[in-house]
Order: structure tokens, then sequence, then C-alpha cells
RNA sequence: GGGCUGCUAGCUCAAUGGCAGAGCUGCGGACUUUUAAUCCGUAGGUUCAGGGUUCGAGUCCCUGGCGGCCCA
């Protein structure tokens, strides 16, 4: 390390030839007064990142690279953790090692300095610099160049300290990489927006936030896994396309330069799904991005990730079970049981076999009137205005019934409950009720109070019936509904080659996530959609 | 779309219409066993932007921007 600190190196901003060098042409000839503006610029800078930056300087004219390739590293923080867990408080272990991580805490006294260094892992060991192993050049050069949220690297024996720190006591010390901003305050929680826009900095400061990553992360390998152990093969169709459909929502748009066309953001991987049933695979399931141009707040996200999942031979039934074994197998995954602890503390049971119901049983219930899907317009439009339930005139009765159970019915679904039978009218690409008039062969998983994490059908197959479901609803986009379906003739055409009868699932993954941990979806998503700054 | 609410130092937050502050962070100093180290000293501000009321606005009013919560 070069010698006295002396020096705050002149500010002279970047060096020349990183920025800006021979290769940009503009520079060199004409306006040579504009470069000399990034001194200005840096004066502008608040004083500790101009502090963090002359500290940049210095290094570099110590001859130290602060961004250097690679730095001495033979065990990881919870690899040391680990082998020396046993280690007597104030011995030395002999052993030497070279860690790496990011400096969280600094507690420096005259001669010996003490640095918790934390690794991505949430791992956590410190770091002892005593005048007498490093030097004073060294240990001065530690004092004046490290800053809370440095990367550095310390090489240096495994001890126990006198209060029993596991540490390493360093001979040597490197920066692995120079911190230019500042961390927040590490034991204070960052602001709601801070948090979200800079997740990266989130990340490092709160462990609850790795955490939340590493569950999701656990929770698609445990879907992943049961459905390959159930011969599901996992495929990725399209997201850009050329008509949307799969679901009742509103696209967004994008444009081709190429095909001069524009494209659709897909709104459910549904339809490709079942074109991939029709040509055999028999299981099929996807787990990706879909993106509704819808509202933004505490469960809707404009991009979601979704798992959808497509059996033949199977129905609405089978996918239930499916179903039922996935959430458990994900819940057992993050915490050893079907019993789920939320953020706030509460258990949240998810184990065992679900409640069922049926959507006019449990609104006929309910409103303590007998409802069925028979029940005329009027009639229900009466209980709605009891309920004070603004009635749509575009809505028909299967689409009022709808409404009426999600006013009364959902918010009373906090354990894991299917809710059958749902108004054809509704379900343009639902199989009819086998044995019920008027109903389809659907179900909705309600979780949480009323949060609708899946679906499934019993999959319409008939082309035909297909073909005027989807003419019905192109009738309701011509009258300016622009969340109807499209009529989908490539789609069509497959199903005319035949599919079998299948069950067929979706899943909201975020909502997975929220179900298991009580988090808000800006929580479960790493990146949420934010406006731009 | 409607209602409520917030925006102040790098971070988290204070400040009856009357000198813009604290803790942490930073900087200078002391300290060879600290644990959010401690102690002494010190710096740091376009109070989101623009307009208005006022002798005087972070504070009140209007418009806009960016968030949050609740409702449809």
């Amino acid at each position: 390390m070069a010698g006295p600190p002396a020096s705050p190196p002149p500010v002279s901003g970047e060096p020349v030839g990183t920025l800006g060098g021979p290769s940009t042409p503009s520079v060199r000839g004409t306006n040579v007064s504009e470069q000399v503006q990034h001194p200005a610029a840096d004066d502008d800078l608040p004083e500790q990142m101009r502090v963090r930056r002359a500290k940049r300087e210095q290094l570099l004219a110590d001859g130290v690279d602060p961004y250097p390739v690679a730095v001495a590293r033979t065990a990881e923080l919870a690899e040391v953790r680990r082998r020396y867990a046993d280690l007597a408080t104030d011995t030395a272990s002999g052993d030497t090692v070279s860690v790496a991580g990011r400096v969280i805490f600094v507690r420096n006294t005259g001669k010996l300095c003490f640095a918790t260094l934390r690794a991505g892992d949430g791992a956590e060991l410190q770091a002892m610099l005593s005048l007498d192993r490093l030097g004073a050049d060294a240990l001065a050069a530690w004092k004046k160049l490290v800053d809370l949220g440095d990367l550095v690297a310390v090489t240096g024996e495994v001890i126990s300290s006198r209060r029993g720190e596991l540490s390493v006591l360093a001979d040597r010390w490197e920066m692995a990489a120079k911190a230019l901003r500042p961390l927040p305050v590490a034991h204070r929680p960052l602001g709601e927006e801070a948090r979200v826009r800079q997740r990266y900095v989130d990340l490092i400061v709160r462990p609850a936030a790795r955490e939340i990553v590493r569950a999701r992360a656990a929770v698609t390998r445990t879907l992943r896994e049961v459905l390959h152990t159930r011969d599901f093969v996992e495929v990725e169709t399209p997201m850009l396309q050329t008509l949307h459909g799969g679901a009742a929502a509103r696209p967004f748009v994008t444009h081709s330069n190429a095909l001069d066309t524009d494209l659709y953001l897909r709104i459910a991987p549904e339809l490709f799904l079942k074109r991939c049933v029709v040509g055999g695979l028999e299981r099929v399931f996807e787990i990706n991005r879909n993106f509704r141009n819808e509202g933004v707040d505490s469960t809707h996200s404009p991009e979601f990730a979704m798992l959808e999942a497509y059996e033949a031979y199977g129905d609405y039934h089978t996918m239930a079970t499916l179903t039922r074994t996935l959430v458990q197998a994900a819940a057992y995954a993050l915490n050893g049981s079907h019993v789920v602890v939320h953020a706030d503390g509460t258990e949240y049971d998810l184990g065992g076999q679900w409640a069922e119901t049926t959507l006019y049983g449990s609104l006929s219930a309910a409103l303590g009137e007998e409802v069925t899907v028979a029940t005329p317009m009027a009639e229900l439009a009466r209980y709605a205005a009891r309920h004070e339930l603004a009635v749509d005139p575009k809505w028909g009765p299967g689409k009022l019934a709808e409404e009426l159970f999600e006013l009364l019915v959902t918010p009373t679904l906090h354990a894991p409950t299917f809710v059958r039978d749902y108004p054809a009218e509704t379900s343009p690409l639902t199989r009819a009720h086998r044995s019920v008039p008027g109903v389809t062969e659907k179900w909705d998983l309600y979780v949480l109070g009323g949060m609708e994490l899946a679906t499934a059908y019993s999959e319409l197959v008939d082309p035909v019936e297909q073909r005027e479901r989807f003419q019905q609803q192109a009738g309701l986009a011509a009258r300016g509904d622009d969340e109807a379906m499209r009529l989908d003739e490539d789609f069509l055409r497959a199903m005319e080659y035949g599919m079998p009868p299948a069950g067929g699932m979706g899943m909201g993954i975020d909502r997975l996530l929220m179900a298991l941990t009580g988090l808000g979806i800006r929580e479960t998503i790493l990146f949420p959609l934010v406006r731009a700054e």
C-alpha cells in the first residue's frame, strides 16, 4: 500500500481515456471545453459520493485496481462458519483462508479494526485487521479507503475473538469492488418505493428480500419437479401473438417491423397448450409470463407469472387433485409443513383435503334464497339491488350471478376452497357440465378471504361448439367489449383434428407466493413494473 | 375513474405560519477484542416542480409530477 495518506487527491474527474477516448471522434476536433465539465459535474455530487470517488482515485494512484478481475478466495463465508462452528472462544485454528464479502459494519479502533462481511446468501463473517499482522501501511490504507458497502477480500487465519466471534485475522486485504454510493441505514427499513425501484439495494440490506427470491425459486422448482414426476412435458409457447386469446383480458399491443403487423403480448398460453395436446403432448405445462393491460394494485401486476397444465383424459376433478398436490408440495418445500407462516406471523393451513362448494350453492346460502342458473335476470337484479351491487346493462344473468358471488361469498373463503360449476355464459372455453344443465365443469380455487389462486376446466373439445362460443365472443367484441375473445381460425383448425378429453389448469405463481408468504404482490416480484423516474 | 394521504440531508424521520433539525452515514481526532462499538469535534439542504396568499410559507391555497392506502 502506498505511503502517507497525506493528500486527498485532486478531484480531477475521470482518468483520461476511460470515457470519451480516442474512439469518440466528436470529442477530438471540436468542443474540448465540454470535456472539462466532468469535474464540475462531480462537484454537484453529494459529499459522500465525492469522497468515495476520491478513494477510488487514490487506489488507482497507489497502483491498486479498485475493480480487480479476481481476488484471492478459497472459501465461502458460510463454509467457514460451518467448518469452524465449534472453534472455542479466543482460540486460533491454525488454518488460513481467503474470503470475500460486502462490508456491512465497521468497528475501527486504533490498532485493531473489525468489519462484518456479508455474502449474497446472507452468511456473515467477521474480519479482524490488526497492526501487528498487517503492518502500519496496510492498516492505514484499510481505514482510509474502505467504506461501508465495499466488497473486499481478506486472507488470514481463522480464529475466534475474545468475545467468541468467528473471524478471519487478516494478513492481507484487497479491494474486490469499490462502492461509489453509500449504503442506506442498515437497521431501518428502506422506504417502500426505494425498495421496489432499487431492489438491488433492498437485497443488500434486507435479509427478507433475499429470502423471498429464494422462496420463489424453491416454489417454481418444486412445481416443475412434481409435474415432471407425473410425466408432464414442459414447453414454451409464443408470447408474441398475432391474435390474443385464452382469457378475457385487455392485451398489450406491439409492432413487428419485419412483418409490418401489430402483435399482441399473450394474455394466456391456453390456446397453444391445447394445440400441443392435439399434437399428442398429452401431459403438458408451461411456466411463464402473461401480460394484461389492466390495473396495477396490491393483487394485480401487468405482467405476472403463471403455470398452465393440461392433461389428456383428465378432467376438472383430476386437475383439482393435481393443484392441491402442487400447492402442498410448494408449502412443504418452503416450510417443511403444509402449514405456512405468513410475514405477520399468522399460520395458514394448506394441508389435508380442501373444502368444495358450487357457485350457485354457495350463492344461495349467502343470499338465503334459492338461486340456480335458471334464475331470471329480474330476480337476480333484485338481489343485486338488495346488496347495493350496481348492475352493468351488458351483463347477462350468468355474469350477474358471478358478480354477486364475488361480492357475497369470496370474502368468506379463507381456507382453500374449490368453487365448482360456473355459468356457461362466462366460460367460453369450458365444457358443459356432464349432468347439470346450464353450467360448466369449471372450478376456481379461492384462498385467503377471496384471492383467486387457480382455475381449471374440463376442456371444451368439440370444434363446432367451440366455434359457436367464439362467435358469441366476437359479437361481444364488436359491441365494444375489449376483453372479449377473438375468433382464432388456426386454433379451431387444430381442434378439428380431434383433441382428446382433457383437464386444464392455470395457477398464478405470484399469487401462490402471496398465499404461501402473506406478502403483497410487489414483494413477490423481484422487479415489479413502476413508472419511469 | 373517485376519495384519503405522503414527498424535508446519502438513509430513516422531526419541525403552532416565525433562525430547517435529530439518529445513522460521511469527514477530522482518540482507542489492540469490537458486535448497529464507544467518546470528542465537524460538515452536509433548490424542503418534488411551478404559481398564489402573507411582513414572513417546509407548513395555507391552486396546478402539475411521483408514490402509498381505500373504493368502483
